[in-house]
RNA sequence: GUGCCCAUAGCUCAACCGGAUAGAGCACCAGCCUUCUAAGCUGGGGGUUACAGGUUCGAUUCCUGUUGGGCACACCA
């Protein structure tokens, strides 16, 4: 028998091939297969019977019959029924069902992956936080969101960028340079003189501190040494940047979240791609002046007022070089970007893209993606935390992973949708029991590596297992949820949307708890363990290719 | 005032792009460890899917409006 991994494009193909033998001029509609609520309505539906009762004028139940009639023969398919209203519930049989052990086996790590992006590239931005402080709650969201989805895509089959773009030029940096300035001076933002706009935190007071002490950082393979020089704006500028570059990789690499492309603001200035915008914007004729100022016509392009592109004072506004950066973006050959971003940011969203078909160089007019993720509150002892002693007005990431660890901290803001407000609730998190959901998949896992270490022997063995025997409720379920894992990818993928990995993690930890609970596994009967080691074994693999998706762990003990 | 996001069990959240009896966990109640990890499992109660309309065989899902919450509305970034 051949081995079917994905039942579903499999049912799709066969109702397309009955679709064109019973209704060819109804080819084009949507054939969807989708996995039933209620177990008795089988393990696939297909409502096609209940769309084509329109345009055929019959009524579903009887076009059901004579779709199912004119199904070709699959030997995964079990029985077909009508059901309700003109359902066409479909039941898989056991033997195929079975088949997915040695499938999960034999594929490992690589088991869930997918060629849906066909190794297209696509680049994912993310975080992109100024370096002007250390990264907050919010910036963790985008990390934690950003990196499972990369990881996702890539599981989908595409040749993911993950890109980091940082604003070093601009009012924000000069502000920082000031306040780092002022502390070198001693003055501390208790003082009256301290600006308003001023950077507050206790880092400031670090940066001063080591910009003084002549320290040397590493950070985007340079390095920088402090003057010491209280009046050097230019050498204090370049060392706060780059010390909280440094700090910023030090927050990521604590968080697992590693990216292949930083991008600096400066850079598009100091190589003309700002300019060339500009330049390519006035010629389009989408631009004009006044009040001494440069606007491009964004209403053209559906925002709700002309913005600003090069102020009365000769600078410009952050949204030309936020456009001439995704024009580069568009010329290294990316044609799907995603823009991980706080919802606050959704704003640019217009203005960016009104930018880039103002550019008139053939980019399609929703480009680039955006996810853009709502709001994070953390909750400690049931009440809202606000400050963190280094960073003043904001919790820090770096606070999170100290306080809960890194697995359950990445788990937390990646498990929601990103278009819900997150509350991170710290005690929670760090609770080590059945309602933190971290612990309850990895202990999952941990007792299936104890059960394979006591039972001792060689997996290879378990290639060999009789999974024909695997046939109670809790075997039947846990294949299932093995079964439905590509699809998850796949749907994570297409919604861009990685909180589905962790929801579906949870239910195949259920699913196996559940057979823990109910059924031993290192029985007499050679055969009978064997085939549940078998199984037991390729849920570990397939939470191992989740969790590795969500960048949490797989601990062998806990 | 305008735009975007959200509203589902007491609480935190799901629901496979419109499907059949809306699901988990927490909390509450009642059970299960001389057995491979009880950080677990089994059972129970708990809902007008914010509200009002509309679209159709069928709506938590799509459309309109209302209410409530969040965010954004600079020649800031």
């Amino acid at each position: 028998m051949s081995v079917v991994l994905n039942f579903k494009s499999h049912i799709s193909e066969l109702f397309a091939h009955a679709l064109r033998e019973v209704a060819p001029d109804q080819v084009g509609a949507t054939i969807l297969i989708e996995r039933p609520k209620q177990a008795s309505h089988g393990d696939y539906a297909c409502n096609l019977a209940m769309q084509l009762a329109k345009p055929l004028k019959k009524s579903p139940r009887d076009i059901a019959q004579v779709l199912i009639n004119a199904l070709p023969k699959s030997d995964v398919i079990e029985k077909v029924e009508i059901a309700g209203a003109g359902f066409i519930n479909l039941f898989i049989t056991k033997a195929a069902k079975q088949a997915i052990v040695h499938a999960v086996l034999h594929a490992g790590a690589g088991y869930g992956h997918l060629h849906l992006g066909g190794g297209r590239k696509v680049q994912v931005e993310f975080v992109s936080a100024n370096p002007t402080g250390p990264l907050h709650v919010g910036h963790g969201r985008g990390a934690a969101v950003g990196d499972c989805l990369c990881n996702v895509l890539h599981a989908a089959g595409w040749n993911v960028t993950r890109e980091f773009y940082y604003n070093d030029a601009g009012a924000q940096i000069e502000n920082l340079m000031r306040s780092v300035q002022l502390r070198c001076k001693g003055v501390t933002p208790d003082d009256p003189s301290w600006p308003e706009a001023g950077y507050r935190g206790d880092y400031i007071g670090d940066v001063a501190r080591a910009y003084m002490a002549c320290e040397t950082v590493e950070a985007d393979d340079q390095r920088t040494t402090g003057k010491g020089d209280v009046d050097d704006v230019v050498a204090i500028r370049h060392f706060a940047v780059a010390y909280l570059r440094r700090e910023q990789d030090l927050d990521l690499r604590a968080f697992n979240v590693e990216f292949d492309v930083f991008s600096l603001e400066s850079a598009l200035y100091s190589e003309g791609k700002v300019d060339e915008t500009v330049s390519r914007l006035i010629a389009s004729g989408h631009t004009y002046e006044q009040d001494d100022a440069l606007w491009l016509r964004t209403t053209d392009f559906g925002d709700d007022k002309d913005r600003v592109m090069r102020k009365s004072d000769g600078g410009y506004t952050y949204f030309v070089p936020d456009v001439a950066y995704h024009l580069d973006k568009w010329r290294r050959g990316f044609v799907r970007v995603i823009n991980e971003q706080g919802a606050d940011h959704h704003s640019t969203i217009t203005r960016v893209r009104a930018g880039l078909q103002a550019l008139d160089v053939g980019i399609p007019k929703g480009w680039p993606d955006y996810v853009l993720h709502q709001m994070v509150t953390v909750l400690k002892n049931g009440e809202e935390v606000k400050i963190s002693k280094r960073a003043g007005s904001y919790v820090t990431l770096r606070d999170l992973i100290d306080e809960v660890g890194c697995d359950a901290t990445r788990y937390f803001l990646a498990a929601r949708h990103p278009d819900s407000q997150l509350v991170f609730d710290i005690d929670l998190a760090k609770s080590k029991s059945n309602d933190n959901p971290v612990y309850y998949i990895q202990y999952a896992h941990a007792r299936i590596s104890t059960v394979l270490d006591i039972w001792g022997g060689e997996r290879l063995e378990l290639l060999q297992a009789d999974v024909g025997l695997l046939d109670s409720e809790y075997e039947t379920a846990l294949l299932q949820q093995l079964i439905d894992y590509p699809q998850v990818i796949e749907n994570a993928a297409q919604d861009l949307a990685p909180h589905l990995v962790a929801f579906y993690l949870k239910d195949l930890a259920a699913a196996f708890h559940s057979y823990y609970n109910a059924s031993r596994f290192l029985v007499d009967d050679e055969a009978v363990k064997c085939a549940r080691l078998a199984l037991i074994a390729a849920a570990a693999q397939v939470m191992n290719n989740g969790l590795s998706l969500l960048g949490v762990s797989a601990p062998e003990k806990m």
